[in-house]
DNA sequence: TCGCACATGTAACGTGTTACATGATTCA
DNA sequence: TGAATCATGTAACACGTTACATGTGCGA
């Protein structure tokens, strides 16, 4: 049976890990003070995760007692997590994604330097700009189909979702000139 | 003993069964067709979430057997729901909220008209303002302080965030400006 | 007659939250 | 001595997801 496919939060641990193995301690620290800190870094959260992948044999660990406090766990990517990785990072975006899980889509592309192959990001990013400016007008029609009487709190609201996901067009746009002139 | 807060989706319900009492149906259509979509419409949360608003007595219900399919429940605020609403609408917001919970602000901002104060509303969106702005500084002094041999997905991706906070900051200061109009 | 829209619900499962437990070392 | 930091973990609980169950009326 294929095994079910990791949560987002077992992909960032599993991403931070191709930075650099390290401790389940460490990683907390990461989302604790990064702006990775959306995801939890309740140790309720961070250790089953860990241990899941490590039983999915995602990740392998081994114990460092070279400390003298309390020995440290450190976290490594296995061969097949790597091979994992790299396939969730390459995976079609669906225009689901882009509407409900956009963060989703920015954190694979932070780790997108794993892949090394930047033509392959920036037709990541271009997609992922296709997708946005069709989503855009999407919600604009919403918009326009307002009844008269409505009130203005809720056109605020709806304008503030507009203009995050214009603001997200726009930085896609001007990512892939940048992506493009990098590769030159 | 203080009961516990209702979740993001029960006030979500509540505050659309201000608009209007409905059915679960039509909630869940709700959600399923409007920019609200980004709460599930699946009937395994809509349902049951219903179920705890009743149970906890901020909605009553009653049946429409007028139809000829099968019978609908109609939901509606009770007087504690109102009440338990309007104290969630005024609570005061957190610098987290804003960093972390930014939709569920919005959501809030959404609903505002209930409370029938333009005033309030400003004083709300203009917190927002402040907060937004604080944490766009902070972002980008992040941003200053990645390594300089860091690749660049993610700086692309720190980027985004960092563009989503700027417009939700523009979003807000000219919404302020729309309300202090409203109001005169 | 087949399937779709209406309309309500339940059950299993997985995951995150909160709170707790443990224990050594360092520093005031 | 007491508190904070290092470092790992567990347990109870609540919520959402997915999938299923049930049953009517209507149009092709």
């Amino acid at each position: 049976m294929p095994s079910k496919a990791p949560t987002n939060l077992e992909y960032a641990l599993l991403g931070l890990l191709h930075q650099q193995p390290q401790s389940g301690y460490d990683l907390r620290k990461v989302f604790a003070t990064t702006a990775l800190g959306n995801y939890s870094s309740s140790p309720g959260a961070i250790y089953p995760a860990l241990k899941r992948l490590e039983s999915s044999d995602l990740v392998t660990s081994e114990i460092d007692s070279t400390t003298k406090l309390r020995p440290r766990k450190i976290f490594s990517p296995s061969r097949k997590g790597r091979a994992v990785f790299r396939t969730w990072l390459k995976a079609d975006l669906t225009p689901d994604d882009v509407a409900r899980r956009f963060d989703d889509l920015v954190l694979r592309l932070a780790f997108h330097w794993v892949l090394n192959d930047l033509e392959a990001t920036r037709v990541f990013v271009s997609a992922l700009a296709d997708e946005l400016d069709s989503y855009v007008e999407a919600l604009e029609s919403q918009r326009r189909q307002f009844p008269e009487q409505t009130p203005i709190q809720p056109r605020l609201a709806l304008d503030a979702g507009i203009e995050q996901v214009k603001a997200a067009a726009r930085w896609a746009h001007k990512s892939v000139k940048k992506l493009s002139e990098e590769r030159s």
